[in-house]
DNA sequence: TTCCGTAGTTCAAGATCATTGAACTATTGA
DNA sequence: TCAATAGTTCAATGATCTTGAACTACGGAA
């Protein structure tokens, strides 16, 4: 068994690390691409194209802790979901008015 | 004459900047102090105390080309105000979201 | 049940970025 | 003109990020 995922109850999420987790460009595009599906994304799929792996576990790694993303194994791979609901109660409006913001950026 | 801050148009600033200002912990109190006060602030009223006076200069000029800080010199003083209203309009909800939420967490 | 392919993780090293002391500029008041 | 105040610039150190290489875990094929 590998080592389980450890995820910080949503009372004990900070807005700062929210903060950093989406200020970096990479992150900022992969919560995106989770925001879009509904259901769960596998790592590959929800980074850019070309990230190396070792990079995307990384990332992932600090949306975790930073209680943005949920992740669970399934067989052989990941899957990641925004963690909306708790967040959007937990900061109402933060991530919502980021993911909208970020989605008018790209129109122009 | 020293050379005059540069300050972005509203529509040039990007959602990527404004979070990677805020991100970090000592800009973000600088943003909340600056929306405290109706006047604006100097440089060093409104960093923490006992900031290197070269860090504060740094993290004011990454707070003015985010686009979230005015800058202007006056006398020997540099007077900073958040650009409040032009960053609601252009980024509905976001900076006003996360200074409520930062607040909120001080209340703990 | 062994072997292979897929998906992701860990680690260490190089690359990149942030912080700050020291020296400097600009302005004001004595 | 001099000294004090407020902030800026630069270079060096220290911290952080990215990624290739080696590894683990699981599932499917034979």
């Amino acid at each position: 068994m590998q080592r389980p995922f450890v995820h910080p109850a949503i009372e004990d999420v900070t807005i700062g690390s929210v903060l950093y987790a989406l200020a970096d460009p990479t992150r900022l595009e992969i919560v995106k691409k989770l925001s879009r599906g509904s259901c769960g994304l596998n790592c590959s799929e929800a980074a850019p194209a070309d990230l190396p792996k070792s990079t995307q576990s990384h990332h992932f790694q600090i949306l975790r802790e930073a209680g943005l993303v949920k992740s669970e194994r399934r067989g052989t791979e990941v899957v990641n979901a925004l963690r909306c609901a708790e967040i959007e109660k937990r900061f109402p409006g933060v991530v919502s008015s980021i993911l909208k913001a970020s989605e008018k950026a790209k129109k122009r």
